[in-house]
DNA sequence: TTGACAGGTTCCGTTTCGGAACCCATTCTA
DNA sequence: TAGAATGGGTTCCGAAACGGAACCTGTCAA
């Protein structure tokens, strides 16, 4: 596959990493989820290339990720806002936090720490089954073909629909 | 910021990226977790340039998250299996794969489906709180200064250690 | 009239990527 | 015993993306 063609790939996350998955856009949505929404404080705050920003800030515009809502008139100035679809990358942000502190802290520890308003406590994320609530990890999960799969897409030994699971 | 010092920023978010956040990686890992551990297998699924590839499966190699296993002497030839600071990569992967699902799938459905071995349920991922075990989402966290904080990292009005909570 | 501010766009030189060709040790096949 | 196949790379070239700096565009304040 082509990387402008990873949008049209029957396999939802190289769609996912068509919107996010190049090397600014996840740095730019972790100020978004910090209330960062100016592009001037984007700038300064990632020390990003202008034009890659403003490339960065129109593509995530165009796939409904931020939105421009205007902040004043005279002269016209308009600020990124997140959306419902972008607020609902939160849960990559968070894994990929959580991996950092886990495997890639100094001695110090972490240098932000998340805290849960409803209890109060220092967190992370614990991934946890929707259908029965337990917590899972790789080795709990097996992967099938669903409705919209096409080709080859699992390698062989791979479950699919109506074969066997893999060993 | 620049690229090849985001291993050194004050951020697991940065730090985490700097590992698995460009362009081809996490379509690698992709595979990995589907099992797929040799480099032709590698180059055919994904259709990648051989010189990336054998760049990316380097470096992760580097990074800890793959390693390399002989499977065979004479000639010696080896695979790339995902260590464990690899296997905890999987919520990463999941929350992509969430993502996806719900916003980049056509109407036929998602292309693959994920069944919980112990339920046997189709599933998806919920981030519940490490703490109360509650689901939570963006507008539940504040951010806080954490141990292995430096300098200006949270914008103003975003809650310090010691400060007052945003509002 | 000049300067500042916010939000870009343009230009240029350096990296990285995509694609194809080539390399190398070993084993299989004719 | 020659030649092809296998697995895992490396090398080379032109195209695309990036980093940095300069420039542009409304509007308002001094």
């Amino acid at each position: 596959m082509r990387w402008e063609e990873l949008d049209r790939e029957p396999c939802s996350l190289a769609r996912t990493l068509s919107v996010v998955g190049d090397r600014w856009t996840l740095l730019v949505l972790r100020e978004c989820f910090l209330r960062v929404r100016r592009f001037e404080e984007f700038e300064q705050r990632l020390g990003i290339a202008r034009h890659v920003l403003a490339d960065r800030l129109k593509k995530l515009s165009d796939a409904g990720v931020l939105e421009k809502v205007p902040y004043q008139e005279r002269p016209r100035r308009e600020e990124y806002r997140l959306t419902e679809k972008g607020l609902a990358l939160y849960p990559v942000l968070q894994a990929l936090l959580d991996w950092g502190d886990a495997y890639m802290s100094g001695s110090e520890g972490p240098p932000i720490i998340r805290r849960h308003k409803s209890c109060g406590h220092a967190m992370h994320a614990v991934q946890t089954c929707s259908e029965c609530g337990e917590p899972f990890g790789a080795r709990d999960i097996v992967a099938e073909l669903g409705p919209g799969a096409q080709g080859e897409m699992l390698p062989s030994g791979i479950a699919s629909p109506k074969g066997s699971t893999a060993k």
